[in-house]
Order: structure tokens, then C-alpha cells, then sequence
DNA sequence: TTGTTTCATTGCAATATTACGATTAATAAT
DNA sequence: ATTATTAATCGTAATATTGCAATGAAACAA
């Protein structure tokens, strides 16, 4: 174990929880809105933004990647990351949609 | 390690770290969406729902509830559980603060 | 009382995550 | 060429999460 069964659910809810545990830590929330700030970014920025080590942020960076919410760009010797707004909006729609469903008949119990 | 360092973070980006973990397992989007579905609901029907052992799916259930988003009432042997509007609500909040953002400018890089 | 039902808790194994030192790779500067 | 800068990767230790069998607790039914 220790391992999730996402076999058994739906793609939908699949999908929700990757977007989900992406934003399940305070270091990728805290880089997300440092990109938002300052609408351009590189990693040496957030290293001394963010007091973790490099290797971490750049750890954390990788996985936001991979979500495809930010993308990268080498310059010279530095990256250049930045909000990939067609997946991020992509991943609001998937959100708010679980989200904004509301209580129908208020206390049940 | 292993650990999240919070005390480096601010009290918001912990919070919504914190609420965006819960939702980053499948069997708690299912949980939740089959609460909202049918206005009430018991543990039982949750372990003949989603096919997961019932001692899992308490165990994501208690998580739900010490995050607040719901409450269990006892009945008898049953548990009823359901949605918590007020934290559902506070949840939404500030969760749409956070994905409201919006690239100010299209692509940096 | 003796079972039965329903759900929580405990204990444990398997796997995942977090964090970072050390190293590497690539470009820039001298 | 040599050195400096920047960021990725590797390896590893510490901790967290997931899932379930076994057990426990509490109310109900006979």
C-alpha cells in the first residue's frame, strides 16, 4: 500500500486530485504567487524568495511542470518560468466546477 | 525531512496548502461529490459506493471532518455525515482567492 | 443475554513526499 | 582556458500517506 488506487475512480476525480495535490503544499502555492507578481520569473528569484534550498524549489518547480501549470524557458544560464495560462485556466474550469456545487437542503442531520 | 516546513510560509498559503491536500485524493472528491448528490448520507453507503475497505474510507472521512468540510451526526449505529456549509463555504473563499488570479500579461517568455 | 450491525481505532506493510548536500551540465565572464 | 553562475539531477534520510486485516465500542434485535 501506500500507493492510491485510481483505477476505481472516475477521470474526473483523477484529474481533480492531481490539480489538487500540486497545490497541496505551501512552496508551490507561495511560487505561484510569486509568478503572479512579478509576471516573469526565475528560479534563482524564488530561491531567495522562498527560503528552501535550490534543490527543493527546484524539485517543486519540476512537479508544477509536469502539471503543465507553468512552463520554463532556458535563457543563458538562467530559466525563465512563467504561468501557462491555457493550462491554468484548463485547471480553474476542472476546479470550479467541483467546487462550486452548494448545498441544496441546508443541515441533513 | 519528509516534513513540510510551514513556519516559512504565511498563514494563508499554509491554509490553502492545507485544504488543497485534502482534496488531493480520488476517494475524497468521491466522498465529497456523493454527499452533495444525495443530501445525506452514512458511512455504509460509502464503503458500497466507492470499493475501498470501510476502515479506509473512515479514515479519509475523518480527514474531511477535522478539516471542518463534514459532520457526522450519530444515529443509533449509523453515522449520518454531510456537508459543513459554513467551511464549505470559508474553503471556497479561499480557495477562489487564490485560483481568481489572472495572467496579467499573456506569455513573459 | 447473545448475537448483529455499523463504524472507529489499532497496528502494520508498502509506497510517496519532503528536504538537502553533493555533484553535474551548460552557459557566461575573465 | 579557467573560473563563476545558474539550475537540474542524484542519492539519501526523515517523515507522511495509503490501504487493509484485526479488533473494539456502541446501539440495536432476538
Amino acid at each position: 500500500m501506500g500507493l492510491v488506487k485510481t483505477e476505481i475512480f472516475s477521470d474526473e476525480q483523477n484529474e481533480i486530485a492531481l490539480f489538487a495535490k500540486v497545490f497541496g503544499h505551501p512552496a508551490r502555492i507561495a511560487i505561484l504567487q510569486h509568478l503572479f507578481k512579478i509576471n516573469t520569473c526565475v528560479c534563482g528569484d524564488l530561491v531567495s524568495e522562498i527560503r528552501l534550498a535550490q534543490p527543493t524549489i527546484s524539485q517543486h518547480l519540476k512537479e508544477l511542470k509536469y502539471l503543465g501549470l507553468i512552463k520554463g524557458t532556458v535563457e543563458g544560464t538562467r530559466v525563465c518560468y512563467c504561468i501557462n495560462p491555457e493550462n491554468w485556466a484548463r485547471m480553474k474550469h476542472v476546479f470550479f466546477q467541483f467546487l462550486e456545487q452548494d448545498i441544496v437542503d441546508a443541515d441533513c442531520c
